[in-house]
DNA sequence: TCTGGGGTCCTAGGACCC
DNA sequence: TCTGGGGTCCTAGGACCC
C-alpha cells in the first residue's frame, strides 16, 4: 500500500508561456500583470533575484522595472488556459491517476509498481512535459500530498534539478526542521502565528505536536496537517468534479457611473459565467449579482449585492441576463463613482437532474438546442462570435480593461498563428 | 491616474423534525 | 419542582489556496 504522490508545478507559469512564444524573453527579467495592469502577479527568476515581490501594484514598481529593463506583459488569459490544457493532457498520458489542483499544478498518485524506477519515470515525464510543451515543470514526491508539496519547494531550488524525493524519512527530519510553518501547504500567516504562540516554529515541530492538541486549538483542517506531515496521508487524489459555484467579476478600466454602461458589462460577465457553466454541464440554481465602487478611493462607498434564487435550475444566457440586468436596476444608485461588477452563478448542478417546477412547466430542449449552437460556434470562430444584442456599445474602447503590455493570442486565434508552432 | 480574479472547505448557530 | 435529547438541513462567515 505504499502510495507516493508527485506534485507537478509549472515553473513560473505564466511567463514560460510568454516564453514559449517569444524566446527573447528567455533569460531576461518578466513580469506578468493581473487584470487592468494592476498588480505583478508572476515574475521570471531574474525579476525575482530583483527583489520585485508578488502581488506588488504595478505603478509603484514602474521606474524600477523600466530602469532594471524588465520586460512586462499583460496577462493573456485565453493563452494560459490553452497551455495549461496541454501540461495537463501531457501528464494524463504517463498517469491518469491525476488532480488538476490549479491552472498551474498537477497531483499524480503513483502505486507501488511504478515506484521501483521512480526518479527516472518523474525524470522522464518532467522531460517529456518541456518537449511537448515547452513549459519546464519542478516535481515534489512525498509519501502525502502535504510532504509532495514541501518536496516540490526543494525542487525547485537551483541545485536539485527541478526533481525531489521526501519519501525517507531520516530525509524529512533533516527537511522539515527547516521549513517555516508558514510556509507549509494550508497554514496562513495567522495560523502560524497563532502556532508559534505555543512554540511551533517549524515543519518538524508541528509534525511532532500532538495532533488532538492542535485540533483543539485550531480545527481539523490543521490536525490533518500534522498527519499528513507524519507521512499519513488524509488527502486523496480528488475526482475533477464539476464546480459548484461559478463567478466572473472584473475591475472596469476606469469608474463608470452611468447605468447602461454596468449593464453591458455585467450582460459580459454573464455570458462568460454562462458559457463556463455549460462547458461543465451544470445549471444553477441561484445567482448573485454585485457592484461596487472603489475602496482605495476616498470617495463616498457603495457596494451591494443580491442572491437571487431561481425557481428552476437554469443556464440559459438570456435568461441569466434578464435577471443580472434587473439586479442591477436595483441596486445602482446616481452619484457613485462604480469599479467593479460581477456576477456569481451558485449552487450548481448537474443539467441531467431535470426538476422541474410544478408552476413554470420548464421545458429545457428549445433553450438547450440554441445554447449548444451558440456555444459550438463560438468555440470554432473565437469567443464572442455570437453575442447578445446589447453588448459592445461605442465606449467599448474608453472602459474595456487596460492591458498595455500583450502579447498575441498565440494558441487560440489561428488567423496570428506563429510559424513556431 | 494606477491596488486581480478566481475558488474550496469548515464551523457555529438557528430552524425544524421526531 | 419540573420543563429531553437527538438528528438534519441551511446559512453566514471565516479561514485557506493559486
Amino acid at each position: 500500500m505504499n502510495t507516493l504522490f508527485a506534485l507537478v508545478d509549472c515553473n513560473n507559469f505564466y511567463v514560460s508561456c510568454e516564453r514559449v512564444f517569444n524566446p527573447s524573453l528567455i533569460d531576461k527579467p518578466v513580469v506578468v500583470l493581473s487584470n487592468n495592469d494592476g498588480c505583478i502577479i508572476a515574475r521570471s527568476n531574474e525579476a525575482k533575484a530583483l527583489n520585485i515581490p508578488m502581488g506588488a501594484p504595478f505603478h509603484i514598481y514602474k521606474d524600477f522595472i523600466n530602469a532594471h529593463r524588465v520586460k512586462v506583459h499583460s496577462s493573456n488569459y485565453p493563452l494560459y488556459g490553452d497551455m495549461s490544457n496541454r501540461v495537463m493532457n501531457s501528464l494524463s498520458e504517463f498517469n491518469p491517476n491525476l488532480e488538476i489542483y490549479s491552472i498551474d499544478e498537477a497531483f499524480l498518485k503513483f502505486n507501488q509498481t511504478f515506484r521501483t524506477n521512480i526518479r527516472y519515470d518523474v525524470l522522464k515525464i518532467k522531460e517529456s512535459i518541456f518537449k511537448w510543451t515547452g513549459v519546464p515543470v519542478s516535481i515534489g514526491l512525498g509519501p502525502t500530498k502535504t510532504l509532495a508539496k514541501i518536496a516540490n519547494t526543494l525542487a525547485k531550488k537551483n541545485n536539485y534539478d527541478g526533481i525531489f524525493d521526501l519519501s525517507s524519512k531520516t530525509q524529512q527530519e533533516e527537511i522539515l526542521k527547516d521549513i517555516n510553518v508558514e510556509s507549509i501547504w494550508g497554514i496562513s500567516k495567522r495560523w502560524g502565528s497563532k502556532l508559534r504562540m505555543i512554540g511551533i516554529g517549524n515543519a518538524l515541530q508541528l509534525r511532532d505536536s500532538s495532533p488532538r492538541r492542535i485540533r483543539q486549538y485550531l480545527g481539523v483542517v490543521v490536525e490533518r496537517i500534522v498527519y499528513e506531515l507524519q507521512g499519513v496521508a488524509c488527502l486523496d487524489i480528488n475526482e475533477i468534479l464539476p464546480k459548484k459555484n461559478i463567478m466572473c467579476s472584473r475591475s472596469f478600466g476606469s469608474t463608470v457611473n452611468d447605468k447602461d454602461s454596468i449593464k453591458k458589462f455585467i450582460t459580459e460577465y454573464t455570458i462568460r459565467a454562462c458559457e463556463k457553466m455549460r462547458s461543465q454541464n451544470t445549471r444553477a440554481q441561484s445567482v448573485y449579482i454585485f457592484l461596487q465602487t472603489n475602496r482605495f478611493n476616498k470617495d463616498k462607498q457603495h457596494n451591494e449585492g443580491i442572491i437571487i434564487g431561481l425557481n428552476t435550475p437554469c443556464s440559459d444566457t438570456a435568461k441569466i441576463i434578464k435577471l443580472s440586468t434587473t439586479v442591477i436596476d436595483m441596486i445602482y444608485r446616481p452619484g457613485y463613482l462604480y469599479q467593479k461588477a460581477g456576477i456569481m452563478l451558485l449552487d450548481l448542478i448537474p443539467e441531467n437532474i431535470n426538476q422541474y417546477d410544478f408552476f413554470e412547466n420548464t421545458n429545457y430542449h428549445p433553450s438547450d438546442i440554441r445554447m449548444q449552437v451558440i456555444d459550438s460556434l463560438n468555440r470554432k470562430f473565437g469567443p464572442g462570435t455570437i453575442a447578445n444584442g446589447s453588448l459592445r456599445s461605442n465606449n467599448k474602447e474608453k472602459w474595456d480593461s487596460k492591458k498595455h503590455y500583450l502579447s498575441p493570442r498565440y494558441t487560440t486565434q489561428w488567423d496570428e498563428l506563429p510559424h513556431a508552432m
